[in-house]
RNA sequence: GGAGAGGUGGCUGAGCGGCUGAAAGCGACGGUUUGCUAAACCGUUGUGGAGACAAAAUCUCUACCCCGGGUUCGAAUCCCGGCCUCUCCGCCA
């Protein structure tokens, strides 16, 4: 969220930031009102707190030298009852303004394109050649039914619709992506690795930013109040919630792998084939906590890790700057991976690079003390290093022969027992 | 699931309802001493909020001893609820 005194200072900065990313948000001039009325109850409530301190204190004395204090008591009551008044109005005000602050989106940082939607996207960079084929290039669904590695079929007679059933070298080809990205990162790009809790508490979802807003997409356990995790971004950014960390820890980065949980409400009919669009699928996540001057060279690093994965496996892909209109609510910058699936001949998006700045820092506050001994909020970034089901369509579309066998990257047959390619099971 | 114990500052650990934002020790930081290191000695050492100030520095007030309620003129301390940790038992991959 943004602090309160930046929107005070800043109220058409804020507005500016609320028009360009288009999103329903709170209403700033109400958010100033009640801050005023908040500040103006706490201001009187501590005064008469000091005074109520003052008297307790006469009672004390009075009664150490055995004094008569029942006068000062009922008058102290008097002011006791009076804080206690102010107390609840406050407690009515100060949830309604957090309510509002969490509905105020990240300001885009001063480079990102202003637009409407995706179309005003800015695309930075194309890497690869576009693949020919001789032949018309089928779609995965093709040939995951033809190599008998995907089965959606059953998937949905186990689960519904949106779940993927990989099955033989399918299942293999998985693992062997999710072993292969996670040893590239840790070894090549120096993240720490991790394996998280698969479900969080509320408090972790709200400290991410996936609640208050967004909790239709979550599938939520009622009995305990749990949420299975949407990406791995949210139990791995909350590990340090509410705690200071040194300078010299900084900068932190880690990677995990964990299936991901979406209920994909209100996006029904769109890339329903396949699994482009799917209820549980895996990633690989990439998370960084660093000093907030160096957070924007911090995203380059951070988006060429994850391009990284594309180009060793080989795969066409572009990179674009996402305009205002597209941004994710708590992005102040966002990048979007997109590969190259022929057999669908279009760009599918496998990756989201974003610095938050201290968006996500300041509601789960992680802070850290410099040099001067100052404490300052973190600022956090993310990026999908990748998602395993676009970059499987990808490499299936992509190495797809005339007979519908599909070759291995090379760097992934070490993963595969040596196995180079896929055929008909 | 049952029974018990416990949650105090960066850590360990005291704490009678008022003199406790909190003893002591450790750590960290600064300094003195020292050929260097160590040791010793001296000093500093929380955070949030509100207000004063043009702002910073600073100052004043206020809150915080897991969280939330309650009792009281006054709560780290008493009472109730919750969360978490540990031990034992049961169940279990």
């Amino acid at each position: 969220m943004l602090d309160i005194n930046f929107i005070r200072n800043n109220p058409d900065k804020v507005k500016q930031a609320i028009d360009h990313k288009h999103e329903n948000a709170s209403n700033v001039d109400q958010i100033l009102e009640l801050d005023t009325q908040r500040r103006s109850l706490i201001h009187a409530c501590e005064q008469l707190k000091s005074k109520r301190n003052e008297k307790s204190k006469e009672v004390s004395e009075l009664k150490k030298n055995g004094h008569d204090a029942s006068r000062i008591i009922e008058e102290t009551k008097k002011i006791g009852d009076d804080v206690k008044s102010l107390e609840e109005k406050l407690k009515e005000l100060e949830p309604q303004i957090t309510n509002l602050l969490l509905r105020i989106p990240n300001i885009p940082a001063a480079d990102v394109p202003i637009g409407k939607d995706a179309s005003d996207n800015v695309i930075v960079k194309t890497w690869g050649q576009r693949k020919t084929f001789d032949f018309t290039p089928l779609p995965h669904w093709e040939l995951g039914r033809m190599l008998n590695i995907l089965d959606m079929e059953r998937s949905s007679k186990i689960s519904g619709s949106g779940f993927i059933l990989l099955k033989g070298l399918g299942a293999k080809l998985e693992r062997a992506l999710y072993c292969f990205m996670l040893d590239l990162h840790t070894r090549e790009h120096g993240y720490t690795e991790l394996f998280p809790p698969f479900l969080v508490n509320r408090t972790s979802m709200t400290g991410t930013g996936q609640l208050p807003k967004l909790e239709e997409d979550m599938y939520r356990t009622a009995t305990d109040d749990l949420f299975l995790v949407p990406t791995a971004e949210v139990p791995v950014t909350n590990i340090h919630r509410d705690e200071i960390l040194s300078y010299k820890d900084l900068p932190i980065y880690y990677t995990a792998y964990t299936p991901c949980f979406r209920r994909e409400a209100g996006s029904y009919g769109k890339d329903t084939r396949g699994i482009i669009r799917v209820h549980q699928f895996n990633k690989v996540e990439l998370v960084k906590l660093v000093r907030p001057e160096t957070s924007y060279t911090e995203l380059e690093s951070l988006l060429a890790n994850a391009e990284k994965v594309l180009q060793l496996l080989g795969l066409e892909y572009r990179v674009a700057k996402l305009s205002t209109g597209d941004m994710s609510f708590a992005a102040a910058k966002c990048y979007d991976i997109e590969v190259w699936a022929p057999g669908l001949d279009k760009f599918l998006e496998v990756s989201s690079c974003s610095n938050f700045e201290d968006f996500q820092a300041r509601r789960i506050n992680i802070r850290f003390r410099d040099e001067d001994g100052k404490l300052r909020f973190v600022h956090t970034l993310n990026g999908s290093g990748l998602a395993l089901p676009r970059t499987v369509i990808a490499i299936l579309e992509t190495y797809q022969q005339q007979d519908g066998t599909v070759i291995i990257p090379e760097v992934l047959q070490p993963y595969m027992r040596e196995i180079k390619a896929i055929t008909r099971q």
